[in-house]
Order: structure tokens, then C-alpha cells, then sequence
DNA sequence: TCGCCACCATACACCTGTGTATGTTTTATA
DNA sequence: TATAAAACATACACAGGTGTATGGTGGCGA
């Protein structure tokens, strides 16, 4: 996620260099989890050392609580993302929530870091806050788009909640089978 | 999970001792995932010192090995449980398997332990062979008792994979809509 | 070009955890 | 009840992490 919009020369690195802190640190969520999300080994990862970080964060609770605003941001605009997009036919669009996360290095690396924030939300009540903001904000976006699709409202809810369930099996099974999460989602679109 | 069997004196209380700590290290698991399995935290729960945990295993990884070891026992156990039930109906069983979840305090536990062995399994090739492991076995059976149903192998599969997906989604996402996860698992029954 | 300030490095005190070596107590069996 | 093994406690050396206080440096604006 590259971001050269350069707006005033002093701010942007300042900018720049906190959300490098935050891009590692999302490195190391994945990896192994919030109690990996450690300012040492991030410290190392970027060539710095410990004093860059307590220049642009006051401690590590400081990180985590802009990684868990980061993650609102980007998760909301995925969505957003899709509803502003051209393609205006609500199949096509589920269709393209489907395509994505086949078995891409990114999605792998987006899989890895919801499976530790959904972890992370149960001792941490922001961290849950977030979670339970961005479930609400899909499953109304997929509903959104399955009345689209001249379901009614209820039936949109529960063909959302199915369609939801896929894409997070997909992602988290890992005995792939492949075949079968797509013709399930065929079916869930087509029926 | 009460083991009240004696074998023998000596061999019952070792075997209840490393029973204790892994007991306790699924707690610590399901809170703060594997970094949260630590020796000394452990220790004061149990309301002992260190020296108790290095009589009863080798190292830290001994004990996440063996809690991979235990956790197949018991997530294979479930799903041999209701094959040797006496409710013979396929429909009924699955219908069990949807009622266990309702948002009982074990079942909470037990979805974070899943949860964290998943995260886990993105580092550790031991915790990712036993959930693909386990994965396959709880679809197998699932399809399985599709196929009792009346539907095709090939049917089966998909819905066993939308019946999984369904029991996941319903222990993951925090923003419960329980009456949403009933209708669709009624509609995953029924039709 | 001079100084200031953003940015990072260094050094220090402290804490928590691991692993090991060696006591000390309990338990069971002869 | 004497005694050996089982089960746990204690003490130590070491590693890695956090936070803070303070020192260094490079660029840029007057």
C-alpha cells in the first residue's frame, strides 16, 4: 500500500515514518500474534533502534491502539471501496469479495492479521470494539447488496451471514479444498 | 473434564499432575494464544514454582507439543462422541452439533483455543498438521451425515463445507445475531 | 552560516521469563 | 519405620523486553 501523496515536506515524514512502525508492526501481528507486536524486534526490522519509536509513539499501548484504528480505516475502505466502484451490478460485486482472496500472498497476510485481532479482541475490549464494528459494517454491506439482488430483507441478512461464513472458512481452513468454497459460493449467488 | 480413574496410585497422580498444567496452559492459551503459554505464570496458578514444571516435562515446547497431542484427542473425541450416539438420525446430530455452541462458557473457551491453535498454525508446522488434520476429519464426518441425509457425495461436501463455515462464523464473529445463525442453520437442515 | 528542531542513537535501571543445578519434602513400598 | 524414588522448592546465570534520560546529527529556514 504505497502512499506518495506528499502534502507538507515536514509532515509527511513524520507521517511516513509512524505508519512504518505501524505497516512492520502489522508484519509481526500476523506472525505471531499482539504479544508479538514487540517494539525490540520491530526496532531491528526497520534499522533503527528503540529511540525512533518513542519519538513517535509514547509507549506500546500507543502502537497497538494505532494499529487497531489503522485496521477500522483500511477494513472500511475495502468496503467502501467497492460500493463507489462502477461495476453497479450487486452480483458482480459479491462475485469480485469472492475473487480476492484467492489464495493471494496479501490475503493470506489480511487472513493472519483479522485470525490475531479476533484473538486479540478477547482480553482487549478496543480491540473488540473494532472487531465487532467492522463484522457489522460487512454483514450490512453484503445484505445491502443481496436486496440489490431483490432478496428480502431477511433473506438478505441470512444469505449475508452464509456468504460471510464462506469467505472466513475460506480463509482460515487450511485444508484448502479449493473446488468446493466455489461451488458453494456459486451457490449462494446463484440460487 | 473430571478424570477420576485410578489406574495406579503412582502412575494416576504424574499423569494428574501434567494434566494440571496442561489444563492450565489451554487456559493461558485461550486468553493470550501460545506467547501466553509461559512457564512461570503457569506455575503461579497452579499455585507452584518452576521446579514442578521441569520434573513433568523437558522444555516449553514439550508442553506445546503435547497440548497439539491433546487438543487432536479431544477435538477427535467430539466428533467420535456422536458417531457411536445413539440418535441414529444424521438430521438430528447435526442439529446437535449446532445446539452444543449456544454460547455456553465452555464453548466460548473452546472457540479462543481454536482460534489461537490457528494463529499458531502460521508458525508452527506441528499446529498447522493437527488443525488440517482435524479440519478434515470434522468434514468427513459432517459430509458423512449429509450423505445419510439422502444428498450426493459431491452435494455433501458443499454442504458440509457451508454447514462448517456456518458453526465457525457463529463462533468468531462477536456481533452475535443469533437469531440470524439459527435461521441459517435451520435452512442448511431442511432444504 | 548559524542555530534550531525533528529524528534517532546510546546508556541505564528494572522486570519477567527460561533453563539448570541442587536442595528439601512427601509418598509408597519393602 | 526405613528408604528410595517422586514431586516440588530454591538459587543462579543469562537473555530479552520496557521505559526514561540524555546525548548526537543532519537538514532547512532566517
Amino acid at each position: 500500500m504505497p502512499d506518495p501523496q506528499p502534502r507538507k515536506r515536514a509532515e509527511t515524514a513524520t507521517t511516513l515514518d509512524a505508519d512504518a512502525w505501524i505497516d512492520a508492526a502489522f508484519d509481526a501481528l500476523a506472525e505471531g500474534g499482539v504479544d508479538a507486536v514487540r517494539i525490540d524486534p520491530l526496532a531491528k526490522r526497520l534499522g533503527v533502534t528503540r529511540g525512533s519509536f518513542y519519538w513517535h509513539f509514547k509507549d506500546r499501548d500507543a502502537l497497538h491502539q494505532a494499529m487497531l484504528k489503522e485496521w477500522r480505516k483500511r477494513a472500511s475502505y475495502r468496503v467502501g471501496a467497492r460500493i463507489d466502484s462502477q461495476t453497479s451490478a450487486p452480483e458482480e460485486r459479491l462475485r469480485q469479495n469472492l475473487a480476492l482472496p484467492k489464495a493471494s500472498p496479501r490475503s493470506k497476510r489480511a487472513a493472519a492479521i483479522e485470525l490475531a485481532i479476533r484473538l486479540w479482541a478477547r482480553r482487549d475490549g478496543e480491540a473488540a470494539k473494532a472487531v465487532k464494528h467492522i463484522d457489522h459494517v460487512r454483514l450490512r454491506y453484503y445484505a445491502k447488496l443481496f436486496v440489490e439482488t431483490g432478496l428480502t430483507p431477511e433473506q438478505a441478512r441470512d444469505r449475508a451471514f452464509l456468504f460471510y461464513a464462506t469467505l472466513m472458512a475460506h480463509a482460515y481452513i487450511t485444508d484448502a479444498g479449493a473446488e468446493v468454497s466455489d461451488r458453494v459460493a456459486a451457490m449462494l449467488l446463484e440460487r
